[in-house]
RNA sequence: GCGCGUAUAGCUCAGUGGUUAGAGCAUCCGUUUCACAUACGGAAGGUCGUUGGUUCGAAUCCAACUACGCGCACCA
């Protein structure tokens, strides 16, 4: 194994220019995918001392499907930045590194844009039809569903592309099928009627974590509610005037000794003249309003539990479409809530029936997709019982076989759990995965039976042609399958096998519950394994000012502008630069510009490496590694190489710990500080053949380093470095110290 | 209402008990000799949110307060 010395006499005349990424990229892209190393079954398993460390020699990242109707943004880009950061370590390592690709079909997002394109042509999804309209909805998946995967691509994800996936794909189907059989036969999904979410606009049933809130400045009126054989009356204070109308009770918490003898008695409820009775329960807040509380059962999640304990009537007067119905006066059916308030207020005022009106403010929800005004309202939907589930996902996480970075995350997912409730699994949108139930249409009794395809006879009465229930799944119960459905489940796939469960899941903390706790249950339940060993939460990524990124504001930040001006690698590592473990991460393009200015600089260092006199370089990459032969070190060789060798271990123990930011600072502070301020100013002086070699060997390796960070400015210069055996820096040898 | 997080240079952030508190960007001054002006050398810039406590010693630990952000809530 000799020395391998090669003699250049001349640099590739690249390097005399500064370095252009446009240039660059799509080319190295190339690349490496025609190398087929993405995929981890073209890969040789190496000898390394970080692979003994891993647990098994395969590695596994599934990514947090982007919806189809999403382009790529800030949040985006920091989530896959780190996914493949530790991806490209991993197969550097000597592991069999997977990144699976894929994207969710997003149930009520995506059916929201294809509604909206079609009101441009003034036609809801009803003028259409069901079948019609999904035959739209796959049209505009076809043509736009690939965008954010193609974005993936300029920013340099190393995702294994075979590997595909989407939640509404065939084999897909099959495992949203399995888990719903399931749970189904375990009696854990059952039908109810109880008070749900409904959003007006989408005309859907939400669960509880789909909701957003929003402030709203409104009035809090004094109504007087004539006591039964009185002239007294009994004032209840409410932000909702026209729920009056489907009052049932007024209600006292039973402490309070201002009420203490109305309990029992009967209030004649105003507009109706519908007697109604004054009960106690301990929910009622003394301190708030008058302390006594009008009970709309049908439409509050309070009342709705009150009405139960106490075995009130439910009377609905708000229909799905968000009108007035049900048993009340003539003149306020069928119209719009809004509208009934006024009405209500103004017939209210003229009988004299306000003790007062004061401002008020408070949070109302509103649907987390579209922004309308969340109207709770009694109706019968699909649940899956939670309280067995929640108690293995609790488990899990407590006996640390999956752990939160940062831990404090923990806590998020611990309060859902705790006060978890059935979850509420039916939609009414059309676009998604169909229940798999099917209702008898002879017995006027509701009775339902599960099966995957159109029976032929109804196995209930025997003569009836039963009918799929319209229902589609909540999008969130196909994601919560994502990390073992991509690997094949239910078939004994050979993913499933080598890569499960996964290794690490990175994401972001709004989807904690509504996603990777909904991962780790499933999965704990319907494969007995985690998903993952660890939940990386990175930052919310905000805008200098502190203020969310958001579209319609104008105040987001298009990462792939920024690649256009800066080059991907600049975008990568300035924003890696920024990585901490704090909530949120106040973006600024200045780290960028720096991260331009420090590709730049590894640039120029190569030139001077590779046009030092005589220019020459070590060829032989086994010698590069380990210059043992190389003697006669002055005190500036051996420093660098102590400093090489400790920024090596930091940077291996940061990315180990999940330290992004910190690996970044390490490795910036020795490549340009060290390296080319210290040491290549000293070997300026020293014109020793050592010298040469060393500035080499500190070259390579630190091109390895900082491959994951930046691959392809790394690349390009490996691939024009007069190395002898050459292949990818992709699949290098990562430094060992 | 309850809980969590943050507060350090003009800006974005490092820095968790120990000499004169750091970086990048921005500012000012100087330098184009041969890797790089996307560079190099230098300067200026901070009562480390406020108040109190623990300690020989606090940006760092504790308490309260203020501001901003986030989450949850039974927001009638």
């Amino acid at each position: 194994m000799g020395s391998g010395i090669l003699y250049i006499m001349e640099i590739p005349s690249k390097f005399k220019k500064p370095y252009n990424p446009k240039k660059t990229e799509k080319r190295i892209y190339r690349l490496w995918e025609k190398s087929g190393y993405f995929n981890p079954d073209k890969l040789k398993i190496k000898k390394s001392s970080y692979r003994r460390k891993q647990r098994s020699k395969n590695y596994c990242i599934v990514i947090p499907p982007p919806n189809i109707t999403g382009s790529l943004h800030m949040g985006h880009a920091l989530n896959s930045f780190i996914q493949d950061i530790l991806v490209r370590t991993k197969r550097m390592q000597g592991c069999k590194a997977l990144w699976v690709p894929g994207t969710d079909h997003a149930g009520i997002a995506t059916q929201n844009v294809v509604e909206k394109e079609l009101k441009k042509v003034n036609l809801t999804r009803f003028d259409l039809g069901r079948e019609k309209f999904i035959k739209e909805v796959w049209k505009w998946k076809r043509k736009y569903g690939n965008i954010i995967l193609n974005q993936l691509k300029k920013i340099g994800c190393s995702c294994d592309w075979s590997r595909k996936r989407f939640t509404l794909d065939k084999n897909y189907i099959k495992a949203v099928n399995e888990a719903f059989l399931h749970y189904y036969k375990k009696g854990w999904i059952y039908r109810g009627e109880r008070l749900i979410n409904w959003c007006p606009r989408c005309k859907t049933s939400l669960s509880d974590l789909e909701l957003e809130y929003k402030e709203e400045k409104t009035n809090l009126w004094y109504i007087k509610y004539p006591l039964a054989k009185s002239s007294k009356y009994i004032v209840v204070a409410t932000t909702r005037p026209e729920t009056m109308l489907g009052d049932t009770a007024v209600a006292v918490n039973p402490q309070d000794k201002r009420y203490k003898n109305l309990i029992g008695k009967k209030v004649i409820l105003p507009l109706t003249n519908r007697n109604i009775p004054i009960i106690a329960d301990k929910l009622v807040d003394m301190e708030f309003g008058t302390g006594a509380v009008k009970v709309t059962p049908a439409h509050d999640p309070v009342d709705f539990e009150i009405a139960q304990r106490h075995k009130l009537p439910i009377l609905k007067i708000i229909d799905e479409e968000g009108k007035m119905t049900g048993e009340i006066p003539e003149k306020y059916k069928g119209i719009y809530i809004n509208d009934c308030r006024k009405k209500i207020i103004n017939d209210l005022q003229k009988e004299n029936l306000f003790k007062k009106i004061e401002p008020y403010a408070h949070k109302i929800p509103i649907c987390y997709r579209c922004g309308t005004v969340i109207q709770p309202l009694i109706n019968k939907q699909w649940f899956l019982k939670m309280d067995k589930l929640a108690q293995m996902a609790k488990k899990a996480v407590k006996q640390r076989k999956i752990k939160f970075y940062p831990k404090k995350w923990e806590k998020i997912y611990f309060d859902w759990l705790n006060n978890i409730k059935d979850w509420c699994i039916s939609r009414q949108i059309w676009w998604g995965h169909r229940l798999p139930i099917w209702q008898c249409q002879m017995n006027p009794k509701e009775k339902y039976f599960l099966s995957f395809k159109k029976p032929k006879k109804c196995p209930i009465c025997g003569k009836c042609k039963p009918e799929q229930i319209p229902d589609v799944l909540d999008t969130w119960f196909s994601s919560a399958l994502w990390p073992f459905a991509v690997l094949g489940w239910p078939l004994r796939a050979k993913d499933i096998k080598n890569f499960y469960p996964t290794d690490v899941l990175v994401t972001a903390r709004d989807i904690i519950n509504l996603w990777v706790a909904r991962m780790i249950f499933s999965s704990l339940e319907l494969i007995r394994k985690i998903p993952f060993r660890d939940v990386i939460i990175h930052a919310t990524i905000l805008t200098k000012e502190g203020k969310r990124m958001s579209k319609s504001k104008g105040t987001g930040i298009d990462p792939l502008e920024l690649v256009d001006e800066y080059g991907a690698d600049a975008v990568r590592f300035g924003l890696i630069y920024q990585y901490t473990d704090l909530q949120d991460i106040r973006f600024s393009e200045e780290n960028i510009k720096m991260a331009q200015k420090f590709c730049n600089k590894i640039w120029n260092a190569t030139r001077f490496v590779l046009m030092s006199e005589p220019s020459r370089i070590c060829t032989n990459i086994e010698y590069l590694y380990k210059p043992t032969k190389i003697k006669n070190l002055t005190s500036a060789d051996k420093r660098i190489l102590q400093q090489l060798k400790t920024t090596i271990k930091k940077v291996n123990k940061d990315i180990e710990n999940y330290r992004f930011g910190k690996a970044a600072h390490i490795l910036y502070d020795f490549f340009w500080h060290k390296f080319c301020d210290k040491y290549i100013e000293a070997s300026k002086k020293q014109n020793t053949k050592e010298t040469k070699e060393i500035l080499g060997y500190v070259l390579l390796t630190s091109l390895k380093l900082l491959h994951p960070f930046m691959p392809f400015l790394t690349e390009e210069i490996y691939q024009n470095l007069p190395l002898k055996k050459k292949e990818l820096l992709m699949i290098e040898k990562w430094p060992e110290t």
